[in-house]
DNA sequence: GCGACAG
DNA sequence: ATCTTGTCGC
């Protein structure tokens, strides 16, 4: 599959539409009890997913299974939401960390806002370079804008924006704690059980 | 046409 | 993301 300017693209295009047209930027209420963070791993055409959660009991999930979706920019989704979803299973965190865009996103519609819509929990992506966006600073924060509009903030080289069912300053607030654990240690896992993979 | 372009 | 050697800095 190496679709590149067909109308598959199109299509995509207007359900990123669709679902940016859902995202609820309203502030989180109370504390998140269980914050998960999921990221993904590749092996030739086979991907592992692993879900790291936080929380009341701490848990680690995964999903393994071949990915049929090119990376294209902007349709990142198509590639890893899938696996993702199988790794998160029935769970339900309160807060969910994805490697990738939230609404700093050309159609406002990155991976972390297609899943906290499809599922309907507060998201948050967290992404390691730029996708869209200009950065500028104001009172000591560096938003990432986007048409006039701040849809994130960049602190040291990590970029957050809201994925669904959380305000800009909820993800203000996430960007000052530091680099997410969950997020570093799906993106370790998800690595060793790649590693491990074509073996046991 | 050219450059940019999450993972 | 993945591949992949050596090198710079704390």
């Amino acid at each position: 599959m190496k679709l590149e300017q067909d109308y598959l693209v199109n299509f995509l295009y207007l359900v990123q539409n669709v679902i940016a047209r859902q995202v609820n930027l309203a502030k989180l209420e109370g504390e998140p009890r269980e914050i998960c963070g999921v990221d993904v791993a590749y092996k030739g055409e086979v991907g592992v997913a692993v879900v790291v959660c936080d929380g009341e009991n701490q848990l680690v999930k995964k999903a393994t299974g071949r990915v049929g979706f090119p990376y294209i920019p902007g349709l990142l989704f198509m590639r890893e939401a899938p696996l993702m979803i199988r790794a998160l299973q029935d769970l339900k965190p309160d807060l969910l960390l994805v490697d990738g865009h939230g609404i700093a996103h050309p159609r406002r519609s990155g991976i972390a806002t297609v899943l906290g819509v499809l599922l309907n929990i507060p998201t948050i992506g967290v992404a390691k370079s730029r996708l869209v966006g200009e950065v500028i600073e104001e009172n000591g924060i560096n938003y990432v804008v986007l048409n006039g509009e701040k849809v994130g903030v960049k602190v040291g080289k990590y970029y957050y924006s809201p994925g669904n069912l959380v305000s800009l300053d909820d993800v203000i607030n996430l960007s000052r704690m530091g680099y997410p654990r969950v997020l570093r240690e799906a993106d370790r896992l998800s690595k060793v059980y790649r590693n491990d993979l074509k073996l046991s």
